[in-house]
DNA sequence: AGCGGTCAAGTTGAT
DNA sequence: ATCAACTTGACCGCT
């Protein structure tokens, strides 16, 4: 079989939304700025900044093919305020949308061709089991403006977190489960859990997966921080077995060490003592979250012989 | 043209 | 009761 190049032995790195020194921007914008001008302008400038951000995206896939780096994370803002209440906007609003559409479509055959995964990671708002009705909604068209774009570039990853507990994990997670419903075929055939570092241990989600079909991301350095009865190697069993595809896990270090002030913070790069052993033999997607971004995954890389 | 404060959203836990 | 943490750094409005 033919080794593709883009991997270390079976690991394939991720890169995790941005760059720290290679000159790859992503724009954005903020809705104060933007509701202080005329809508045809303000959807002028969205359109601008979505298609600068399509043109990043296939610069940074390019830097993936000649860096082989596997996996690229994209940013949750890669269509800066496509939800936003007031500011929001489809993409038949913007000036020549259709063209920036076909633009991320062109990054999903150059990702394809090269064998490059893609994955989204919708940020703490998005909480799927609120109490808050409105912010349930929210949370859905979220999931179902990452889950459009997730399309258009073949990205097969919408992951989020459990969300809060309320006091109760388990109706928490049955709201969960209730709402999944919510979900377009789309978005919900991409969704994944992640255990989250205060919440929700795996041991808390697996269940979940197994009974909705959600494959788990595990996240060792989130476990680190808040266990539970299983060991690494457990969990890191228990989770490949809810993936109907290559499974996608998240390492971290610790910024101070695991004895610092603030575990939880991530460092610039990644101990390779905490990557764990039981992954180096097997079929991954690790997702590198560390401040130095593609320094980092390099470094990693490195330090796994590769 | 350069500077500094500000930035959509939720929840938890530390202070 | 407030605030940092969650990728922080880019952006904007002011001078």
């Amino acid at each position: 079989m033919k080794k593709n190049p883009a991997r270390v032995a079976s690991i394939r790195l991720g890169l995790c939304c941005s760059f720290s020194e290679h000159p790859i921007k992503f724009r954005n914008t903020t809705v104060k700025a933007n509701s202080n001008m005329e809508r045809k302008a303000a959807l002028a400038k969205l359109a601008k900044l979505c298609a600068e951000n399509a043109e990043a995206l296939q610069a940074a896939l390019q830097f993936c093919l000649d860096n082989r780096i596997g996996c690229f994370r994209i940013n949750s803002q890669i269509l800066p305020l496509k939800t936003h209440v007031d500011c929001g906007y489809t993409m038949a609003d913007l000036p020549e949308g259709d063209e920036i559409v076909q633009r991320f479509r062109a990054c999903g055959d150059f990702a394809k061709k090269h064998h490059i995964r893609m994955s989204f990671h919708p940020d703490q708002f998005v909480v799927l089991n609120s109490p808050r009705e409105e912010v349930v909604d929210r949370s859905v068209a979220e999931l179902e403006y990452q889950a459009e774009v997730a399309e258009w570039v073949g990205a097969d990853v919408v992951n989020i977190h459990g969300g809060g507990a309320y006091g109760d994990k388990e109706g928490a997670l049955e709201a969960f489960a209730k709402n999944l419903s919510r979900l377009s075929d789309r978005a919900r055939s991409r969704l994944t859990l992640e255990n989250d570092d205060t919440t929700y241990a795996p041991s808390d989600l697996l269940p979940l997966c197994r009974t909705e079909g959600i494959p788990l991301v595990y996240d060792v350095h989130h476990h680190r921080c808040k266990t539970d009865e299983l060991s690494v190697e457990k969990a890191t069993q228990e989770a490949m077995g809810t993936w109907d595809r290559e499974p996608l896990f998240h390492i971290s270090s610790p910024i101070e060490g695991w004895d610092g002030a603030a575990p939880k913070r991530h460092h610039d790069f990644i101990d390779i003592a905490d990557f764990p052993d039981c992954w180096r033999d097997k079929d991954l997607t690790i997702e590198v979250e560390a401040k130095a971004k593609e320094l980092a995954v390099l470094r990693l890389r490195k330090d796994l012989g590769g």
